[in-house]
DNA sequence: TTGAGCATTTTGATGAATCAAAGTATCGCC
DNA sequence: GGCGATACTTTGATTCATCAAAATGCTCAA
């Protein structure tokens, strides 16, 4: 059995590219909030259980078995944000900090049955993607809103920022996942964004601002 | 904050009657099959923290905290079973093991909606009285008829499980509020309980099924 | 090409939870 | 009242996760 401290390793590498590429040791001891000896250790360790490939004074990298399990890790993570928020109605903004230790007490046997039960829901209430049971995760055709061309409306999928005061302003004009949004216009030279309601209404924001939309 | 280990010995310390009287730690040690040793060890740390009262060779007893702890997180288990049997299907026999981790999971807030969300269960699918957030337990003399001595007839006073298909085919065989029911046999390998109905006739039941009704 | 600065590893310590085995107290029996 | 069996505590280790601080190695800029 795995602990909860390397299952929050394994899925701090992953965030931070682990699965991809070889990251440092530095990196993944600021990303987790520990000292640097500290996480030397731990590396070893994650290397004797096969769950990363770790040269010393190189970084590490998760091996498959240890990318597997991250995205088990975060597929009950996300499950469970769901389930708080949909079923429960706890507000989306109190929902990480209880999924972050809920995530290493639900085996994956309940996890699915909880699934079920939600009925297999696509995202989490943040709009990041729930991976499968198989491991799979669903790719989407989302992007930024400013990668998008100018003068249509599209569909708020998910807020890469994830910062509640952000994403209460924008409700106050309809913004919501699953809403559309109109893309006015985007002048270049200010950095302004100016985006439309429903109703018609403009509302104009920073570049940056805009570029934490996801749509589709 | 408290460690799942403190929260498993407090509940086994209530369990074998630390709340009412003085245990022994060769007692405890049994039931957490642990060697006397260690939970010498733990008994001086619960008691540094005010959770039970130790007198050395004498024996441990809960304090009103540790009785109030203890009594918090038998309510989690027990709620938490209620979800995973009735919300989630799983089997009564599945769902023990899993509440033993998961009650250390779940915070006391998330439990309350919890058990708002399953409208406020009074008793665990093994027919067990669930405290309320108070911590008071509801004392009554009714109980699940998987806690009765079997070879009698009982009289049927609620049904715990408000479905209305079970209770009509309940009625089928004349088992409704007020009339009396026979417990045959309670067979704990396939959790198969054998009912008896006024006239003699047998009937086979699930233990889930069964600890749903309420006799005196 | 070399050393200064930074990143990483090593070392020595700590606290929690556990065990095995050695030491000690208590209780009941003769 | 003493003695032995039994129950309990102590001691010395171990594993995991962590830190602070010392040692080491790598890289880049002069
Ligand atoms: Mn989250
Ligand atoms: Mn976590
Ligand atoms: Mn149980
Ligand atoms: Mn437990």
């Amino acid at each position: 059995m795995i602990s909860a401290t390397s299952e929050n390793y394994l899925k701090t590498i992953h965030a931070i590219g682990g699965s991809e590429h070889s990251i440092s040791l530095g990196a993944l001891a600021r990303a987790l909030n520990l000292t640097p000896g500290t996480v030397t250790t731990m590396a070893r360790q994650l290397a004797d259980n096969g769950l990363v490939h770790y040269l010393p004074r190189r970084g590490i990298r998760l091996t498959d078995l240890g990318r597997t399990t991250a995205i088990q890790i975060i597929r009950r993570h996300r499950i469970i944000e769901v389930f708080l928020a949909d079923t429960l109605g706890m507000p989306a903004s109190d929902i990480h900090p209880e999924a972050e230790i809920l995530e290493h007490a639900f085996s994956n046997h309940v996890i699915n049955l909880l699934d079920k039960f939600l009925d297999h829901p696509a995202f989490d209430p943040h709009g990041s993607p729930i991976p499968e049971a198989s491991g799979h995760i669903r790719t989407t055709s989302l992007k930024p809103l400013t990668q998008r061309p100018e003068g249509h409306r599209y569909l708020i999928h998910r807020f890469t920022r994830n910062d509640a005061e952000f994403t209460e302003w924008l409700a106050t004009f309809g913004f919501t996942i699953g809403t559309t949004i109109g893309f006015h216009k985007w002048d270049r030279i200010t950095g302004i964004v100016t985006l439309e309601t429903a109703g018609g209404r403009r509302i104009q924001v920073g570049e940056s601002a805009a570029s934490s939309l996801l749509v589709e």
